[in-house]
DNA sequence: TGTAAATCGGACTTTAAAGTCCGAATTACT
DNA sequence: AGTAATTCGGACTTTAAAGTCCGATTTACA
């Protein structure tokens, strides 16, 4: 239902905000997040296009997101990336006389305007600030509760 | 974010729905839903498999909805061609152990458990029932009302 | 100024979705 | 039995998404 490239996005963005205000190579960012490192390197020029985030060339550069956490929604991301598509004129193209869809389609865009509200209500701080005790991105385990940084095991 | 498949699907199912209790040829159903006819055959294969319609082959055949339109929902035809793909286990691998989901992913499910929800409390008899005056797939010209058959104009 | 670290951007490959084609099988009707 | 109407199913082509590769460019720092 969501592309590859928007779930990658908001893995990216995600991380970025745990680590946040610190800046991230793509390397890193790929590493943690498990996406393909020369995709990922695309997927943030789109972000960075988006003004998402901040990207910054040579040594020492990387990529920051470009406001505070509290500042950025889930819609930011998404549809820098990938525009969710509501559904604005007759799919069909016949002659949608501006306004009224026909019933179908606007009961999906009715469901796309809900996805759409969730995602403009939910900020990167709101993701990192879910009340329970587990860590961004998956990776609970027997909730750790130590940010670990750096790849070797203990 | 629905894919042409799903949304061809739809189109095809409103369709059924809106001559029912008649059966139509596939090529009919094209005509009328704008949908390229060969792909068409393919997608009502589908729907067929998963007892949305049934078909017949031979002189007088076609398609026909399985059940009447209030027991289908838009869910059934949606998981019938491209399951919604609802998030159960985390999508990086990670040790999800069991349940809990990290709280992006959470979100992203949330937002695909609405839209099921949506989905599965609309029947193909809600669609056309819309208390407007509208008809189904998006042909609403200036309000006309009469149920136009062959492709004449006028 | 030289070098290593980093993004940029274009070309390329791979994979999956969408779309096309057509002969085989089934069916109703005369 | 013959014929026309229909779906079935497989092979094929096209298009777009996803992924890979690598040289060019920018930058910090010794």
């Amino acid at each position: 239902m969501f592309s590859q490239t928007v779930e990658y996005a908001l893995r990216a963005v995600v991380h970025l905000a745990y680590e946040a205000p610190d800046a991230r190579t793509t390397a890193q960012i790929a590493d943690a997040t498990l996406v393909p490192k020369d995709y990922l390197a695309k997927v943030v020029q789109g972000l960075a296009r988006a003004g998402v985030v901040r990207t910054q060339r040579g040594v020492g550069g990387g990529v920051v997101l470009s406001r505070d956490p509290a500042a950025i929604t889930i819609l930011d991301v998404v549809n820098a990336v990938e525009p969710l598509g509501r559904i604005s004129t007759c799919p069909l193209g016949l002659r949608a006389h501006g306004v009224r869809l026909c019933p179908l389609h606007k009961r999906l865009d009715d469901a796309l305007a809900t996805v759409e509200a969730a995602f403009r209500s939910t900020t990167l701080a709101d993701v990192l600030a879910e009340p329970t005790e587990s860590v961004p991105l998956c990776d609970t385990g027997p909730a750790l509760k130590l940010k670990v940084r750096g790849k070797g095991p203990a």
